[in-house]
DNA sequence: TAGTGGTCTAGACCACCCG
DNA sequence: GGGTGGTCTAGACCACTAT
């Protein structure tokens, strides 16, 4: 008669709340029990529905606030998160062979519009490195990079004729503030060569800004090559 | 004499073992203290030590392993995260005006390509939708979309006249798994005229398959205007 | 001011996995 | 086998905020 008093774990509770938000039972915009409620009903200590109700509110399908309670969020896919590989991998990955063939490498001033990306003075040297990463042979990503000397000292001294220079900062860098923007752009002619495109295809970019405690570290802009499709993984 | 002994909060360690790790105190791949070490240091308990470490493994800086212990990864940039709004948010955000123009609304059979990619089979019903977002009467985003009866049968009563399909779908349906890709393309004629480019400009697409405990919801491309940018929420 | 979630404590047992 | 992180307990006090 008596019902089972096994108590669940924070894993099993969140997937009974996600459940029972599935099923209506607790409708959008609707407040679940608290905590302490929670707790009774599944043989537990507020602890344990604590952490199962803070992660499902980090991943975006509950909304909580001190006094008022837990509510059902209404858009709960407010997040997507992608995966940023090495290139190295996310081409052996597929079962290709991945080749690297530096282009150019310079050592310059910043130039201003630069600076202003990545928030600093346009009077520091940066190195900049175009380079080629390829799949089977064939282009798959175009790189057009500069990194901080004065962030990153020991950048002089590479060569980057064997090792692109993302692989190499990752290496040497120990970690960093991010930023992502992604667009779409018309190649001109000379990224439709390097691309072995034509002229006018619509190219994949991403450009990513890197710094290490405020300071500037690189700027990278990567042109993928035509018909790149960028994913999600599956689910959060 | 006596150090302090205050005990550090788990956002506390957080930010000091992010501060380590760029001090490189702890180098990339080398290995932390374990928990119980760190506790002492800390002045805390092996609990509050356990939810910091465990946050920065979820957000990709460390890497842990039972007996084993905890490592610096060398790559921690290795997801990004975007925030999807609803299109109206996301306009009015901006302090625009937003619009909504329903272009097409049919009832079909849902075509083979669609079948397979939501991995469901071809024989149901599916509402397609065509809609125009506009900002200040600009176009912002043209929408391009299928609901599936079978999942969501209340959309064959809905004209979509006044609301946007998406903006509908996320006050009636609870919630679901939810798949993006991106990628660029080229405006034909049509796609020209709905979203005033010119032929062959580069458009960005985004598209979202949905789901609901395993039965297809509804697949969404959205094109988006010229010049459009999609960048990530500033830092994890 | 009262009620809710946010966090912490001091312990315990368990699961995994390297040696 | 033994050492590490993974999780849970049964409490406690605190911080925020709706009313």
């Amino acid at each position: 008669m008596e019902p089972s008093r096994a108590s669940r774990s924070y894993r099993e509770i969140k997937q009974i709340v996600i459940e029972r938000i599935q099923n209506q039972t607790w409708e959008l915009d609707s407040f679940l029990p608290t905590e302490v409620e929670l707790a009774e009903e599944f043989s537990t200590t507020r602890t344990t529905v604590n952490r199962a109700l803070r992660e499902l509110a980090d991943e975006g399908y509950l909304e909580r606030k001190r006094k008022y309670g837990t509510k059902v969020l209404r858009a709960p896919v407010a997040q997507a998160k992608f995966s940023i590989p090495l290139i190295r991998a996310e081409i052996t990955a597929t079962g290709a062979d991945y080749r690297y063939s530096l282009i150019r490498r310079a050592e310059m001033t910043v130039p201003d519009w630069l600076a202003s990306r990545m928030k600093c003075c346009a009077d520091q040297k940066a190195v900049h490195i175009r380079c080629l990463h390829y799949a089977n042979s064939r282009p798959f990503q175009f790189e057009d990079r500069w990194i901080m000397v004065d962030t990153v000292p020991d950048v002089v001294d590479q060569s980057f004729t064997d090792i692109g220079p993302n692989e190499w900062l990752v290496r040497t860098i120990p970690f960093s503030d991010v930023e992502h923007c992604f667009y779409a752009a018309r190649a001109d002619q000379t990224l439709a060569e390097f691309l072995s495109a034509n002229t006018s295809d619509p190219i994949f970019v991403s450009e990513r800004l890197t710094w290490l405690k405020s300071n500037p570290v690189t700027f990278a802009r990567l042109y993928h090559h035509v018909g790149f499709v960028m994913t999600t993984n599956s689910n959060a």
